[in-house]
DNA sequence: TTCCCGGACA
DNA sequence: TGTCCGGGAA
């Protein structure tokens, strides 16, 4: 073993101790090694806080307790149960994958990364992060945290917005694995726990780090500086009117298409403004009672939302044949509304409001 | 309020 | 390479 070899295995060895001592251990998703809950747990992750996937992960489990199961749902039934969490291809994709373990695997995930990573909705670093835990596979892990705690405590300092760059610290993720045998579940656990509770992107722990007295980072006293991206992201912006229209204990609601904003969750009517808003009420209800505008932020959109509200009397016809402009669109009662999967913003407006 | 953060896929 | 969200920090 030379001389790099062993700095690399004492790394490592490091992280374990550190990980077992003062990692995170009670996770709902951490007492198991079935794939189908770690499976789960690292989609509902993927760009999303720990804290705010607590609030899922269990009632999804408890509605969709295997793989059979959720295969076995309607698509509309997962999205309901996702609403909230945001990125929704995720949940299509999860339900496409538990299908094709259910038909192509025989309802068990394969045990390999590169066989997972063959799945709908899990690419290299997911893939690597379910065997690792499940299967002990000797796999390296590249995730927002990873990607922060190695670039700092190695010095990596290229840009990842460049393809090249991202490829090497892969390169560099793998090499820095334990030896074969020595714990790659409480390693790659461990980056994880660095990465969300001491190695934080702004304000880190360095006190606390098992990796302080080496962390190139911490010697050059900027953590923070690391990793390097270069993003250049102009936001778009673009406005609608939603049509807020009640009657009695029901609102009007549309499906949103497959593709695109929200996809496929129920929302508002949209127009693309207050005054086609309106002119459309005219001609039937009367005027509506222009809300306050709010907006709300997408990676590449700052969407300016106004919402028009408009009660119908509970017999008005009008609640019918008008509304077949919008083929998808359904009047639900309040009652119903968990049923249906609605965007963070639409929810919040509903439940903020009269009705 | 505004800023910042984070994987997979077409 | 652009497109997808929501929450938490500043």
């Amino acid at each position: 073993m030379s001389r790099d070899d062993a700095a690399t295995a004492a790394l490592a060895r490091r992280l374990i101790d550190w990980q077992r001592q003062h990692g995170r251990h009670t996770l709902p998703w951490q007492q198991t090694r079935d794939p189908y809950r770690v499976w789960l747990s690292e989609i509902m992750l993927q760009q999303t806080q720990v804290s705010t996937v607590l609030g899922y992960y269990d009632r999804f489990l408890t509605r969709f307790p295997d793989v059979q199961a959720l295969a076995a749902a309607p698509l509309d039934e997962v999205l309901a149960l996702w609403a909230g969490l945001g990125y929704y291809s995720r949940a299509r994709n999860l339900h496409r994958c538990a299908q094709a373990v259910v038909q192509d695997w025989g309802g068990a995930f394969p045990s390999t990364a590169a066989q997972l990573a063959t799945l709908p909705g899990i690419g290299r670093s997911t893939s690597a992060a379910v065997a690792a835990f499940c299967f002990g596979e000797r796999v390296a892990i590249l995730d927002g945290n990873v990607k922060r705690v190695l670039s700092r405590v190695l010095g990596f300092g290229e840009d990842l917005a460049q393809t090249a760059a991202e490829r090497r610290l892969w390169d560099i993720a793998e090499a820095q694995l334990p030896p074969a045998g020595e714990g790659v579940e409480a390693y790659t656990q461990g980056l994880m726990d660095l990465g969300a509770t001491v190695c934080t992107p702004r304000q880190p722990s360095c006190l606390l780090c098992p990796w302080q007295d080496l962390c190139v980072a911490r010697r050059e006293g900027r953590p923070e500086a690391y990793p390097v991206k270069t993003r250049k992201l102009k936001r778009g912006r673009r406005s609608h009117a939603l049509l807020w229209l009640t009657q009695g204990d029901a609102v009007f609601l549309v499906q949103k298409p497959a593709t695109g904003v929200w996809a496929g969750l129920w929302t508002l009517p949209e127009f693309d403004d207050v005054d086609s808003l309106q002119a459309w009420l005219a001609e039937g209800p009367g005027p509506g009672e222009v809300g306050a505008t709010f907006t709300h932020v997408l990676t590449h959109l700052d969407l300016a939302l106004t919402p028009v509200r408009r009660a119908l009397p509970v017999d008005s016809p009008l609640a019918q044949g008008p509304l077949l402009r919008w083929p998808t669109g359904r009047w639900v009662p309040r009652a119903a509304l968990a049923e249906h999967g609605l965007p963070a913003p639409v929810r919040k407006l509903l439940d903020a409001g009269p009705t």
